[in-house]
DNA sequence: ATGTATTATATAGCAAGCTATGTATTTATA
DNA sequence: TATAAATACATAGCTTGCTATATAATACAT
């Protein structure tokens, strides 16, 4: 690949995250699962309930995905959807206990994924990278908000 | 979001390159062109031809997601394709005018997106986070080849 | 020369993301 | 109290990415 793709933050990034998307959906594939549904996963790992509205706003994803994404987990049986009775708008969704036992496999392979990744930073670059993420994905978002 | 979440390289990762194809995305909508579309663009902007195989193994796309956007690019008249007279099987990919005339304009919306990005960041941070995101991308190759 | 590999591209089908818009319910206001 | 605004979720339609597989053309090997 040419040099000054790999001088460009943005093409980096999207190639990163695709990278990483591979890697961890080969590995939950076995499980069922896919990278999609970490962000409910581990929102909802305590065995707590969220409406659709708090996990999208938690994982920072549009509501209509977030929406999409629970109704693949909903079709393979990894959540549960209750209407509320005082609001009926809202819908309360929680893990299956089917789902609930593949926690710590999930943990293990996502923590796996990111070791290897980071694997050829010492921490010192850990430290920063992960603190440019935050600087960045701050400045985007922020970016964003100003139009 | 949680912190922990904030820890996790592939989620911010995840993150990052989402709000950096909306940026773009955002500001190549006035030129009717999208983020999908750019490693083609500079691949070709040369006025050179490339095959489709050349173009997904510059960008580091798989060959199917390369012709699809290949396809929507000939759709909005921003590339030609042309058969290969003597290997029949390869087809020659260029720019066209029309799009070539565009050229400029994104240069400059990438730069200014990847300069809001790093805005943040002073310049040793911005070179470690760009040799981190190389790293990153080599571990997780190597470890995908690895298979 | 013929059959087998290899190569380049196409197609099918899915996931995960987006924007724009619709629908139903609740809240607020005139 | 009736209407307007706000809220939660659903739906439509698109892009960008993937894997798996088919098709067509070329190259290789016997």
């Amino acid at each position: 690949m040419p040099l000054d793709r790999r001088q460009s933050a943005g093409y980096m990034t999207n190639w990163a995250a695709r990278l990483f998307a591979r890697a961890i959906d080969q590995k939950l594939k076995p499980l069922g699962l896919s990278s999609g549904y970490l962000p409910v996963f581990f929102a909802l790992a305590d065995g707590s309930a969220r409406t659709q509205k708090q996990l999208a706003r938690d994982a920072s994803i549009e509501q209509p995905t977030m929406a999409a994404t629970l109704n693949r987990m909903e079709r393979d049986g990894l959540i549960t959807r209750e209407k509320d009775s005082d609001d009926r708008r809202v819908t309360h969704i929680r893990l299956s206990d089917q789902a609930r036992t593949n926690a710590a496999d999930i943990q293990a392979i996502v923590n796996q994924v990111n070791e290897t990744a980071l694997s050829g930073l010492n921490s010192l670059e850990q430290r920063v990278f992960l603190d440019a993420l935050g600087k960045v994905t701050t400045a985007l978002a922020k970016a964003e908000d100003a139009e």
